[in-house]
DNA sequence: CAGTTTGCCTAATAGCTTTAGGCAGATGCA
DNA sequence: TGCATCTGCCTAAAGCTATTAGGCAAACTG
């Protein structure tokens, strides 16, 4: 009968850190129940259920995440503002990976729109300005860098990399030079065969 | 008591389709139980257990890929390969979401070594050869394209692209433009400046 | 300090996973 | 063809998670 103060906050909290220890789809009800030594029924009054729950996981990502990436590129721009955004995306995976896994999650069209996630579209399309694209070629790049991120760092934190050499250290830096290089370098759109 | 059939390559497949109608992380002994009208206790005589069932549909799903891939790059070099080659990975992960979902599942080092895995790794070697690289530009090569493909594909299909114009295909086609373009030029490795 | 709110509880239902043990249909051999 | 064995699917049962309904007592409110 002693409250333990449980808030939504404190369980979304909790819930990020057992993503990191056990990773996010062993986020249960239960186990979070657990770990505040609390029935499971009690969370219902915080929480509406565990969908919403590992909702507000993902949320609390994409915002430190977004937090984390707005710091990185303050002063900073052309390939030294794409490392730091680079790093941002692969240490916070490396730190957290239940939480970066819960970035991943789908949000219904409404919560993404609310979501921090948009404030990374608008930093990645910010760290272009230091290359010179316009439109729609920011839009590609925007897309590609998301890719190759997203694609690099979820490889390696799946192990895709292992067992071979060279280091996944000297790979990220390679590609991040030639990320640097291509943006400054990138191709014209081929002429239209049917104009 | 009339005997379905069941073997672990016939609940593979069934599983295989079910997680493309619901998605992989739908896919339980229990829903492929229903699909056959079958008792769920009846399916542990073919499969061991939920996480072999998953890991089949996984190596099941791995291998469809590399045989789509190996059948693409037949005949094709340079960027004509190149685009075969990403084009397998978009249009199997858009054909068949669940299976696509199923081979990122992290395999046992084990496992991963006898999967088509390294098939994939083979063949994306075998698309450098168009390109004039060496060791290690190659393997840093080889991860950035795994990683654009399934950053690409994955954003793609959680729907991270939504929402915005241009299109995805428009997008795709210009990824793929610069990424030909970026190996034509690989960037070389920059002089150690402690040399 | 009485009244209300609210936080955590018990109880109950329902689904998924896994194991143990049984019966009958299929298979092999004389 | 008949009998023995094997194998496939079954019933039963225990344990875990999710979720809802309703209760009691601690904590605010005036």
């Amino acid at each position: 009968m002693a409250r333990v103060g449980l808030t939504a906050e404190r369980l979304t909290l909790a819930g990020a850190e057992l993503a990191d220890e056990v990773g996010f789809d062993q986020v249960t009800v239960s186990a979070l129940a657990r770990r505040f030594d609390v029935k499971v029924a009690s969370l219902y009054s915080h929480v509406r259920n565990s969908q919403d729950l590992k909702t507000r996981i993902a949320l609390l990502a994409l915002a430190e995440l977004a937090d984390r990436a707005a710091e990185a590129l303050a002063g900073r721009a052309g390939k030294d503002a794409l490392a730091a955004l680079a790093n941002v995306y692969r240490d916070y995976a490396r730190e957290h990976p239940g939480r970066y896994a819960a970035a991943q999650l789908r949000l219904d069209p409404q919560t993404a729109a609310a979501s921090a996630g948009v404030r990374h579209a608008r930093m990645t399309r910010a760290l272009l300005r230091g290359y010179d694209l316009t439109e729609p070629d920011q839009t590609h790049a925007v897309r590609l860098l998301g890719s190759v991120f997203h694609g690099y760092v979820s490889l390696e934190l799946g192990g895709g990399f292992s067992h071979s050499a060279p280091d996944t250290e000297e790979t990220w830096a390679r590609i991040l030079d030639a990320l640097d290089t291509l943006l400054r370098n990138w191709p014209a759109a081929p002429t239209d065969p049917r104009g």
